[in-house]
RNA sequence: GGGCCAGUAGCUUAGCUAGGUUGAGCGUUCGGCUGAUAACCGGGAGGUCCUCGGUUCAAAUCCGAGCUGGCCCA
């Protein structure tokens, strides 16, 4: 290798990162690294497939960063980490942006427009937003295959998601069936649980009598949907709470209410009834079996047929019941999940008549035609006039909301696909078992919760961007599941090429199959999937499986998935479901789940909030590589991160702290030519402060891949960042400083680069994962391989480990920065040398500083070190206590004073002279507190106390004063702009003594400066005034010419 | 309404699993160094460890209740 680059002054990621990044290009470094590990074990990471539908956010950015780092560490480790990036790239959003792009407004504007053209328009505006969701991942450093990404519209993709599906299929878990849906009525479909926001919003708030059958009274049941009460076909109470019949009375009339107890009081006033009585009261159980008569039924004809099936208009038990409004809940079970399955038990039958574009159809009776929530009034009025409504107000309340276009949604039952998942609860709640999670509560606490409570997943959807549901069916009912296009082309009834064939709609939508069995025509059902079904196959679709089969038979499941914690209802259950279900499997291994990007007050970015950081705001403001640190300096597993401009500055700062303790060496290696491969550690002698830095590097180094390993990727930073602040550059580097201008062939400071190297190299590698750009910069002056991400991490080296001689130098640092403290106080700047150090400590703590003790003076710039147990110079100092000495002395009492305080003990205890009588005074009168002596300072470290004696004597003046010049010549050399090697003459000129003691250091200064003769007689190319220490000093340097 | 997570200095946070004087970085202020110098280093000030209650000789840490924020669900 050859360190002969350039270093720039300042650690500036707006010149590394281009720079890198072209070398990158130009080098293939990326193919180097992954070609370097491609013999090593295989290692399947799995990128989850972000929606093309817009641009990296800092959450994303955030979640590549800690995928990347997470890579490249585990190569660097000894791994072929497979990492196709994937795209999601279906779905109704972007068939939402598609529609506003075109301004329609609802299916009939696309059918009209052709589905064809629709799907293409689609495909365009994903194909578009992959490029530059590409382009943006790419510029956070994140190495992946950016060129061969997984495509969630490829062929074979959708035929993964297909092969999948029949697999399910094939083990019964496919069923289609009414069942109650989130149906946005604007996009006329169903939608995910996971695709409703929940916002406030404002409903009728009304309280309803449902008069009983064949007695006197009624029911009051509250809602803030009228307009589901036209399908109401029961009543549900808590079994278990109790209820009351109350007598109420308004205007002088007198009815009978069934309320809750809890609701009573409630429920009356809102009435506004003039009083009341409760008659009785008893468990919701006796309300159970009691019938009512529907109060629309006038206007819902329909009513009065389901009234005659057995079992509806009923009040039944339910648990989901709370007594919180009225403990009476109108139930429909065509439009609320609960009602829903409580009415199956029952045996009731499904009543939804409203159709997908939320308007009731003709079995609604007079509602027909009308939409849902424009309903309401009516409704209301109609309860209105025929006595049921009991009060009328308004409820402010959370409601679904469609996440695409902000549509309230409503509860319908319609005719959906599902897959079965709760027949396979138990193997679900079995597999997850099998995986491993970062943090372990993600898995234990939260989704197993989430598993626990999961529904049969509804895939199928009533739109067109998306993968066809691949179910055909006969005339009679018979259906046919589609695995492969292979099995496509041989199923159909005319001649279809299988490399073709595009499986979107609408072009499979005219495949036409022949049952292979009765040689019935087959169509194929309209729906598409869920857009969640699709990334859910991803362990295996982005292998190509089963249009290639290799690559899943050695590497399936995946062994890793990194994604934030909104994926519980997301792709962590997605593919959990889905895995199982086809493969009876939890399709990954390990899980590590991190938090979300909030905003520098803690709130989630939004566009409403217009709280918003961009990445690329923040790569423009810092670069990349503080970015990234920044974001992998928090909690990686499971916290929230806020952001802050504050911390990517100070991460940027203690990356230039890094820097400069790689470009400080470099000067001096090149000067002498130094080679790391001929000299490493073990050709040379080092000093004790080198084996120290040594073993501290493999100290880090072991912490770091512990908690590499954990996925702890903070701690890591930290442990390595402190190691290269604290250690290297604060101390290390300080104390080898004047061994880097030592003479050419110093063995020291031969010493001294190997040693700084090895640092440097090691530290690189470690930094490599969080700061890609910054490390392969520093690299590329240290190795010679084409880029650091290709190395590997060794192991510690065990013998390079002395934990003892780190426990000392601890020690060490300690003391001298107690010694540092001492000094601040005696104002004895370090550039001048103290006569005495004294330390008084536990044995541990002075065993340590006397075998350091060479380093130790040098450090505290001191002539002598003294160890004790106790310090014995401390002086007790009187204090008088004039409480006592008050009352005593009356009017001499001052004059006590005076004479005892600050005196030491020996004198006061002797009797003190007061007008020349000599006074005792009593153990009351005077405390007594340590002093140090003249001259000497103390201060307290953990495990002792230093005491620094500052006297001064002609040599610590001649030092001092000769340190004082070299550091003016030193300024005035910079000022003359010489290099390091340039000699000089130069003149002093002083009224003082100052330059009598000064010159009994004359080597000193002349070797420090680079000087060849102090003489009066200069030809000055600079001459200053400087005050050293209240004497003025005149100085005058002359460059020598060879 | 339920589940999970978090709340420590002005800001960002460590410590919490296994109870024993809250530790750092940024900012602020005072100082040092001056051959890494538009760099670097040290000292000081700054904390009701969200609130209340409990367990304990002892609680930031364990337990309970509540408040605030985030995610997930109803």
């Amino acid at each position: 290798m050859d360190i002969d680059d350039e270093i720039t002054q300042r650690y500036d990621p707006h010149d590394v990162e281009p720079e890198v990044k072209e070398y990158w290009e130009d080098a293939d470094a990326y193919e180097a690294a992954k070609e370097a590990h491609s013999d090593d074990p295989d290692l399947y990471f799995l990128d989850g497939p972000p929606y093309t539908s817009g641009q990296m956010h800092l959450g994303t950015a955030w979640n590549k960063t800690l995928k990347d780092a997470v890579v490249r560490y585990l190569r660097m480790r000894g791994h072929n980490v497979t990492d196709r990036p994937g795209y999601d790239m279906h779905g109704l959003p972007i068939e939402v942006k598609v529609e506003e792009e075109l301004g329609f407004e609802n299916k009939s504007d696309i059918e009209e427009y052709g589905v064809e053209n629709f799907i293409d328009e689609c495909k365009e505006f994903a194909e578009e937003n992959l490029g530059a969701m590409n382009d943006d991942f790419r510029s956070m450093g994140v190495w992946m295959d950016w060129d061969d990404p997984y495509r969630t519209l490829s062929p074979e993709y959708m035929e993964g998601a297909w092969w999948g599906f029949k697999q399910a299929f094939d083990r019964g878990l496919v069923e289609r069936g009414k069942r109650v849906i989130n149906q946005c009525p604007r996009c006329e479909t169903a939608i995910a649980d996971a695709e409703v926001e929940y916002d406030e919003i404002e409903s009728p708030s009304i309280h309803v009598r449902f008069p009983l059958e064949d007695e006197d009274g009624s029911l009051v049941i509250w809602t803030t949907t009228p307009w589901t009460i036209p399908a109401n076909l029961y009543v549900a109470v808590d079994g278990d709470a109790e209820y009351a019949k109350v007598r109420a009375t308004k205007d002088g009339v007198d009815e009978t209410l069934y309320v809750a107890s809890d609701c009573v009081e409630d429920v009356l006033r809102a009435g506004r009834y003039d009083d009341y009585e409760v008659v009785e009261t008893f468990d919701g159980d006796a309300l159970v079996g009691r019938e009512y008569e529907h109060p629309l039924a006038d206007e819902v004809p329909r009513q009065r047929e389901l009234d005659d099936e057995e079992g509806v208009h009923r009040v039944y038990s339910a648990d989901f019941v709370t007594t919180d409004k009225t403990g009476l809940v109108h139930a429909a079970p065509g439009h609320g999940v609960d009602d829903f399955e409580v009415g199956q038990e029952h045996g009731l039958p499904v009543f939804s008549p409203v159709g997908p574009d939320g308007a009731y159809t003709d079995e609604a009776g007079e509602y027909a035609g009308e939409f849902v929530r424009d309903a309401n009034p009516d409704v209301i009025e109609d309860l209105r006039a025929s006595g049921a409504l009991l009060a009328e107000g308004k409820e402010s309340h959370r409601y679904g909301h469609c996440w695409r276009c902000d549509t309230p949604i409503i509860f319908a039952a319609t005719d959906q696909w599902f897959i079965t998942v709760t027949d396979v609860k138990d193997r679900l709640l079995d597999e997850i078992e099998e995986s491993e999670w970062h943090p372990d509560w993600a898995r234990d606490s939260r989704f197993r919760d989430w598993v626990e409570n999961a529904r049969d997943w509804n895939v199928s959807r009533q739109r067109y961007w998306g993968i066809p549901v691949p179910i055909w069916e006969t005339e009679s009912g018979d259906r046919i599941c589609v695995g492969t296009r292979e099995e496509l082309a041989e199923l159909a009834v005319e001649d279809i090429d299988p490399d073709e064939i595009d499986l979107h709609r609408p072009d499979v939508d005219d495949v036409v199959l022949e049952h292979p069995e009765t040689g019935e025509r087959a169509e194929r059902v309209e729906d598409i999937f869920d857009v969640w079904l699709d990334s859910a196959a991803a362990s295996w679709a982005a292998l190509d499986y089963p249009s290639e089969d290799d690559a899943f038979d050695e590497l399936w499941p995946a062994d890793l998935i990194i994604e934030a914690h909104d994926q519980t209802r997301g792709w962590f259950w997605s593919q959990l479901g889905m895995g199982v279900s086809a493969l009876d499997e939890i399709p990954y291994k390990e899980v590590v789940m991190h938090g979300h990007a909030l905003d520098e007050d803690g709130r989630k970015m939004s566009k409403s909030v217009g709280n918003i950081v961009t990445p690329q705001e923040a790569i423009d403001r810092h670069g990349v590589d503080p970015l990234r640190c920044f974001l992998l300096s928090h909690d990686q597993q499971g916290d929230d991160m806020r952001f802050s401009w504050d911390e990517i500055e100070a991460k940027k700062r203690t990356l230039n702290v890094v820097w400069n303790t790689y470009r400080f060496p470099l000067p001096y290696m090149r000067l002498d030519g130094f080679d790391p491969d001929s000299t490493t550690v073990d050709d040379v002698e080092t000093t004790t402060v080198d084996n120290w830095v040594l073993s501290r590097l493999q100290t880090t180094l072991s912490r770091y891949i512990e908690y590499m390993d954990g996925y702890e990727i903070d701690k890591a930073q930290r442990v390595l960042l402190d190691f290269m602040t604290e250690d290297v550059s604060r101390f290390y580097v300080q104390v080898v400083r004047p061994r880097m201008w030592e003479a050419e062939d110093s063995s020291s400071k031969n010493a001294a680069y190997a040693t700084l190297y090895a640092v440097l190299e090691g530290a690189t590698r470690m930094l490599a994962p969080f700061a890609p750009y910054l490390a392969e910069r520093m690299y590329d002056n240290l190795g010679d391989v084409t880029t650091v991400h290709a190395l590997d991490f060794p192991e510690p080296d065990e013998s390079l480990r002395d934990e003892t001689l780190e426990e000392r130098m601890e020690i060490l640092r300690d003391a001298e920065e107690a010694a540092a403290n001492a000094r601040q106080q005696a104002e004895r700047k370090l550039r001048w040398p103290v006569r005495r150090v004294v330390v008084a400590a536990d044995e541990d703590t002075r065993d340590a500083l006397a075998a350091l003790e060479e380093l130790f003076l040098d450090r505290v710039n001191a002539k002598s070190l003294e160890l004790f147990e106790e310090y014995d110079e401390l002086i007790e100092v009187a204090e008088p206590q004039m409480g006592a000495i008050g009352p005593e002395f009356g009017e001499d009492a001052e004059k006590v004073m005076n004479a005892v305080r600050g005196e030491p003990r020996e004198k006061v205890e002797g009797g003190v002279d007061i007008d020349g009588e000599k006074v005792t005074l009593g153990d009351d009168m005077v405390e007594y507190r340590d002093e140090t002596p003249d001259n000497v300072e103390a201060a307290e470290f953990e495990d002792g106390t230093v005491y620094v004696d500052v006297s001064l004597d002609d040599e610590i003046r001649a030092e001092g004063y000769a340190r004082e010049l070299v550091r003016r010549v030193q300024e005035m050399r910079k000022e003359l702009d010489l290099d390091v090697e340039e000699r000089i003459r130069v003149s002093f000129d002083a009224a003082d003594e100052l330059l009598d003691l000064a010159m009994r250091e004359r080597d000193y200064i002349l070797e420090e400066t680079r000087a060849d003769e102090i003489t009066d007689e200069i030809d000055a190319d600079l001459r200053e005034n400087w005050d050293i220490e209240g004497t003025s000093v005149t100085i005058a340097v002359e460059l020598v010419h060879v």
